[in-house]
DNA sequence: TTGACAGGCAACTGTATGGTTGCCTAATCT
DNA sequence: AGATTAGGCAACCATACAGTTGCCTGTCAA
């Protein structure tokens, strides 16, 4: 379904992207000033981290008379979830099991 | 257990790094100019993620004689799906519901 | 022991990115 | 209407970062 992943690992790189991610999933709906509150850095800062994150779908901006009120979309993350870490989680037992290997054959040298 | 969260963000942000993993992921163990082939970069940049990777510990490279062999740690991905992830596939219903709640009451205006 | 091969280090370059300041538009409240 | 408040736009700056080139070290094999 959401098939830009580049963006949405992106969006995530920065902390203060995923602190705005946090403060989104603690009380939705939040406007950009009260979102710049916890942030120590200008609103147009804020903005520009909103914009990166709207382009991930990861946020969803709503506008409401003269403020706009943004809402925290899961979706992509789940998405990313079930397709890409499922995959690497699903054989770390075998990745764990030929470091192991690996390392007890370095010992025998 | 893997504390720094940021290193791992980082290092999967990328989508050169990515494909690293993937390449570890379809075939573990590889030296760095087994890793260059599919990249269409110089062996030096991919050193220097590979590098990258080491730092977040997603991948570990043991010395072998004259060669490093590169072994996938899927143990932060893992981490990251448990510890981060999950906190807000828990809660995407309840996101989708105020989303779609505020979507409603702007259509009433 | 000499040549080939795997990798490391350092300096340099261009561009992306996080952040700022300053000004502008639009909605809201007296 | 006029002041205030929310947000958008554009230019600008510094730094980080992906990638390159060139050279050096260490290991293996003939």
């Amino acid at each position: 379904m959401v098939r830009d992943d580049d963006a949405v690992f992106r969006a995530l790189a920065d902390a203060s992207r995923r602190h705005l991610l946090d403060s989104l999933h603690a009380r939705n709906g939040q406007t950009l000033r009260e979102l710049c509150a916890d942030l120590d850095m200008t609103r147009q800062a804020v903005s520009k981290h909103l914009a990166v994150l709207g382009e991930a779908n990861l946020v969803v901006a709503l506008r409401h008379g003269r403020e706009r009120r943004h809402f925290l979309n899961p979706a992509p993350i789940a998405d990313l979830a079930g397709r890409w870490i499922g995959k690497y989680e699903r054989e770390r037992v075998t990745a764990l099991a030929e470091l192991t290997r690996e390392l007890e054959q370095e010992s025998d040298d």
